[in-house]
RNA sequence: CGGAGCGUGGCGCAGCCUGGUAGCGCACCUGUUUUGGGUACAGGGGGUCGCAGGUUCGAAUCCUGCCGCUCCGACCA
């Protein structure tokens, strides 16, 4: 993409109204713009990075066994009253009516819908484990919405739910949602730590909230800090092997990590030595439970067991945050001049800064190495405006794209450009052709 | 929902108290200049001052009502 050509409505100066650096990195990246209180557009660079995290999550759902779905936005009043929760959910949904008076509302969340639909079309148990899941547009009228997408009304959220006989069942698809968690956040450049969250009147221990520690978070979070530097790594995970997973999951459980909503100072003290306890912020960007028939049971999606009776899902929902996970990554990863994408989310994967516009052999040197970067499959920014420098890396630097390249009279008379990694600032004076290989290279396109 | 505050060009703000031709910086356009980390100068375009009503010869400014938005607290992916 040619800057001159894109729409980048970047601003030099802070939008009054947001007061964390996600919100205002944003707002001055021209990511997003205010629609009204707690509902934003995304603009072509927002929506670049909101698609990468969604397919992130798409593929690690996917790899996880789960299957992809799209229900809709609007629901039917009727479905909730069966549930009981079209009067209990209150004032946070939008209800809305259509031309015939029938009472609608705007999906704040997907259960009844999604249990309507398995319990239509699983009838026996040998049809059974399933986990059925979408990412979609879901409205909370907030009592406050703020902080730009982290607490909007209006979210994108991935929210899976699986479906089994029993609670063995149950357990194992949990795990995999967990496991899948740990795999979609890592891949993101994150460090997301489960903790064990409030398990409410279902009881249990298998609900977790996965918290990205950021110094601006909103909850504190209490942990040993052994637990921060564990990895899944990059390494194959049998979905199908129930006792593998749990082990896993055990790793990750074994130790003190929980929320300022459950934590408990003296245990916290007891099971931690000291310099292992670590006290931070977090923000929550996943959230998984196992509720067993809250759902079925009302809503009477039952399948035909093994002994010929009808019974109930046992079920758990598993949600992400995708557009409030834009805003965390930002959270976790800036610096006093701007956002520091991690690479897999970038919206471009490297930037071409023509230092001198206009000067013949720059210009030819940039139009080369975007086509050249372009063909072999990276997604290259070329800033071919008509501006100087300074101006050209404030910009670059402000929206956070992880490799720069910069090319300029001086360089190319010694036959170099200079490869800069936004992150830390290093610079490698390269050939033209061993940058493009080296770029290739960081982002794993074959040669 | 309780508390506080703000609505003046795309963004940041002044003007309001004490009514009298709507202003500054950034951004934008034109020209010159400059050219390796947000050049400089000159010229220029753009605003029914959130909306409605009222007071007044005259309202961004005073009064009334409404709407929108933000921040702090209790709740949430």
């Amino acid at each position: 993409m040619r800057l001159s050509r894109y729409f980048l409505p970047v601003q030099k100066e802070t939008p009054a109204e947001a007061e964390i650096v996600s919100h205002r990195l944003m707002l001055r990246g021209g990511m997003i713009r205010q629609a009204s209180a707690g509902i934003y557009s995304w603009l072509p660079l927002g929506y670049k990075v909101l698609r990468k995290i969604e397919n992130i999550v798409h593929e690690e759902q996917q790899r996880a066994g789960a299957i992809p779905v799209l229900m809709p936005t609007i629901q039917s009043a009727d479905l909730w009253r069966e549930s009981g929760r079209y009067d209990d959910y209150g004032a946070e949904m939008l209800r809305i009516e259509d031309r015939q008076g029938r009472e609608m509302l705007y999906g704040p969340t997907n259960e009844e819908q999604i249990t309507e639909i398995a319990g239509a079309g699983i009838r026996s148990y040998r049809d059974l484990p399933r986990i059925l899941y979408h990412i979609q547009w879901k409205f909370r009228d907030e009592v406050r919405p703020r902080f730009g997408v982290m607490r909007g009304r209006e979210f994108l959220m991935k929210d899976a739910y699986s479906f089994d006989l029993d609670k063995e069942g149950a357990r194992h698809s949990y795990n995999r949602m967990f496991v899948s968690y740990l795999r979609t956040f890592e891949r993101m450049g994150l460090k997301a730590v489960p903790m064990r969250a409030d398990s409410g009147p279902i009881g249990g221990d298998m609900t977790h909230e996965f918290l990205i520690l950021a110094e601006t978070g909103e909850s504190g979070v209490f942990l040993d800090r052994d637990l921060a530097e564990l990895s899944l790594g990059e390494g194959a995970i049998d979905w199908e092997d129930a006792p593998a997973l749990q082990a896993i999951v055990d790793r990750w459980t074994a130790s003190y990590a929980r929320t300022d909503e459950t934590h408990e100072e003296a245990v916290f003290e007891a099971e931690i030595p000291e310099n292992r306890r670590l006290t931070a912020r977090g923000i929550e960007v996943g959230h998984i439970f196992y509720f067993g028939s809250k759902y079925s049971k009302p809503l009477n999606a039952t399948v035909m067991g093994p002994g010929g009776e009808a019974v109930p899902f046992e079920s758990g929902s598993y949600g992400i945050g995708v557009s409030r996970l834009a805003g965390a990554i930002i959270e976790a990863s800036h610096d006093d001049k701007g956002i520091i994408w991690p690479e897999a989310v970038a919206p471009f994967e490297v930037a071409v800064i023509n230092l001198r516009q206009g000067d013949e052999a720059a210009d030819a040197a940039c139009e080369s190495l975007y086509a050249t970067l372009t063909a072999r499959g990276l997604d290259v920014l070329y800033d071919d405006r008509d501006e100087r420098a300074g101006a050209k890396f404030a910009t670059i630097d402000l929206i956070g794209i992880p490799w720069k390249l910069v090319v300029g009279p001086r360089g190319l008379k010694e036959g170099v450009v200079e490869l800069v990694s936004r992150r830390t600032g290093e610079t490698q004076n390269l050939a033209p052709d061993d940058a493009i290989n080296r770029l290739a290279d960081i982002y794993g396109r074959a040669s």
